[in-house]
DNA sequence: CTGTTAGCGCCTTCAC
DNA sequence: GTGAAGGCGCTAACAG
């Protein structure tokens, strides 16, 4: 009853002595039975449990992370929070986390400065027992300052060397999406992706373009250099790119878009020029955006939140050691069939799928 | 040297002690040098800087958080994490949480059980210094829960009895859709809205209707039940009210959506349906979402982000002292002019602002 | 099965 | 202006 009250007034929550005191073990014994180790009597334990129900009690993280190393706590690092991308990922690793008791502590890397600020002064240094990074490549010096820190780390979308990733095949993306454009008889295809040679990072354009290339040459059409257009991945970029597509004298019949977000620019540009799709032209995204279906645009889908919740459950595995997991029965990395050159890097592949809507349809001139 | 490694074999981090042996001094010197306190010369603080510095020295937030008993993180709790206005909060909150050095750990409660789960367990107890509610009016149980952490709360978007909110006048953003739709000679006007009788228990869809019928009322207008829809704040949901609305003997010639999301929906049924916008019949949605400029949406726009932000700063400020907030100089509580009989409810309201775009046009036929 | 005790890494009085 | 020492609340050996 003593320490009812803190110095500040406020109410003190009780501590675990006080949950002994009140059921008559030592502190020794609440410990474990409250976190469920052994070596406690079925009668202590739930005597135990009762007592730290009634004063309300929860251990100190901090106390108790001080002494385990453990914060029970991941962090998860993004270049934005509120594009639709990230927002779905970052809802994907809280849910995985949340199941097994982590918390999401969120880093949001907006602009080169804070880039620069995180890996110098590393804010999650024994804040996180984990890292997520999602959708940014890293360089060497970061990554090496990540490993630095000496906990697990993974990635998703933007994969970094040397650490586990999830991610989708970008080139079959690219590929699938001007396929089902070439099936349609298509053959006069436009690109709007990101940049490619600019300061920028990004690996996803490069290998989503490629995919495109990869399509039109087994098509044996030759990749016209004016139809790769750079939509900055935003539905600003994609209007103007697809507006100034459609001005030229010989505009293609079909415009492939990296993702559903530049595509429904591209929509924008169409309206104001007083096209429709897909009669005029066919669009297709990559994405699978929320809104593709209400916009009506077909888009080649990836599982966003499932990649954030399958890095998220891979780091606890790696952290609380191999508990449900058994079930990811993926063939171990040394078993693979001999042969196989891949680079023995730890990534882990989702399906893609094309999603047919109404913004693609037979090219104009096609039988 | 001696301390270089740890027993697991990772790169034990330096602890004070060692900053404290490199530069000379106690650690008690250490720890003041760090933290800007006074009583250290300027000659003993740069060497102790500099001697941090080398050694890549943190101080562990773990261990001075037991003491001080402050942790620098806030939590933030939500419905759902990705859809877009939940995500554009966050941003807002993480970035003035990071600009004064304190995490955002999130909280989902995307389900009933994650929801009891929340306020029986009471995850954030001693994990986080303050508590911040983003759209999920709570009962009365809920808010007593958190008031007995003892924390400083907040919320925003959706109030909660004595907690301080950030808001925008839902009425008002209501009244100023419909309005807006009036003057241009819409008389027969619908409203898509949220559930207002089911167990949901948001406050904001029935706002948002008080403010739509005022507005008709002020015309003279008798409101229709039949034209007042529930389209569950989802696209898919605004699709449907729309198309309900349109198979109607007698269809509206504008339709007030309650948020940009179920105007997009609106947008598909009409498409649907062979209809156009503005021509055939004007939508005005709210929120200003980040697609409505893309899909020429007219709609009341509110300040996302910055209610988030402002929610951050309000909670630090209760932290940390008043330090920098002394710009928003509102007039203090008690110095509101008399008469004011607005019950003193701690609630900062954020502009909102109609914004014009094209699928709003006049009445068919207003002159 | 249970209790005792020594820290985890840091902040903070209190002496000097 | 600086140092020494006592916890913060909990876990992890050890004894019993």
């Amino acid at each position: 009853m003593a320490s009812e009250r803190g110095r500040t007034g406020q109410p003190s929550r009780a501590g675990i002595v006080d949950v002994a005191r009140h059921a008559g073990v030592s502190v020794a014994t609440v410990s474990r039975a409250l976190r469920g180790m052994p070596n406690v009597s079925q009668a202590t334990r739930s005597r135990v449990l009762r007592s730290a129900a009634e004063l309300q009690y929860t251990a100190s993280p901090l106390a108790s992370g001080l002494v385990t190393g453990r914060v029970r706590s991941v962090g998860v690092v993004l270049p934005y929070a509120s594009q639709w991308f990230f927002a779905e990922v970052i809802g994907g690793i809280e849910e995985a986390l949340r199941d097994q008791g982590y918390d999401l502590v969120l880093h949001v890397l907006a602009d080169e400065r804070r880039r620069r600020d995180f890996f110098d002064s590393l804010p999650v240094r024994r804040r996180v027992d984990a890292l997520l990074v999602v959708g940014l490549p890293l360089d060497e010096r970061e990554s090496e300052v990540l490993r630095g820190l000496g906990i697990p780390l993974a990635c998703v979308a933007e994969p970094v060397p040397g650490l586990h990733s999830e991610l989708v095949d970008n080139v079959a993306a690219g590929r699938t999406a001007v396929q089902h454009l070439l099936n349609l008889g298509h053959r006069r295809i436009a690109c709007i992706g990101g940049d490619m040679t600019g300061p920028e990072r990004y690996n996803l354009p490069g290998l989503r373009t490629r995919g495109y290339r990869q399509a039109l040459d087994r098509a044996g059409i030759d990749p016209r250099s004016e139809w790769e257009r750079n939509g900055d991945f935003t539905p600003q970029g994609g209007e103007s790119a697809m507006t100034s597509l459609l001005s030229s004298v010989d505009p293609p019949t079909a415009v492939f878009c990296q993702s559903d977000e530049m595509a429904f620019g591209a929509f924008r540009a169409l309206r104001r020029s007083g096209l429709r799709y897909p009669q005029d032209i066919s669009v297709v995204g990559v994405d699978g955006h929320e809104l593709a279906e209400v916009f009506d645009l077909t888009t080649v889908a990836q599982p966003v939140a499932a990649q954030g919740a399958a890095a998220a459950r891979w780091l606890i595995d790696r952290l609380d050691g191999h508990s449900r997991s058994e079930e990811t029965d993926r063939p171990p990395e040394d078993d693979r069939p001999p042969g196989t050159d891949r680079p023995p890097e730890d990534v882990s592949l989702h399906p893609i799928r094309l999603v047919l809507r109404g913004s693609t349809a037979p090219a104009p001139d096609h039988r």
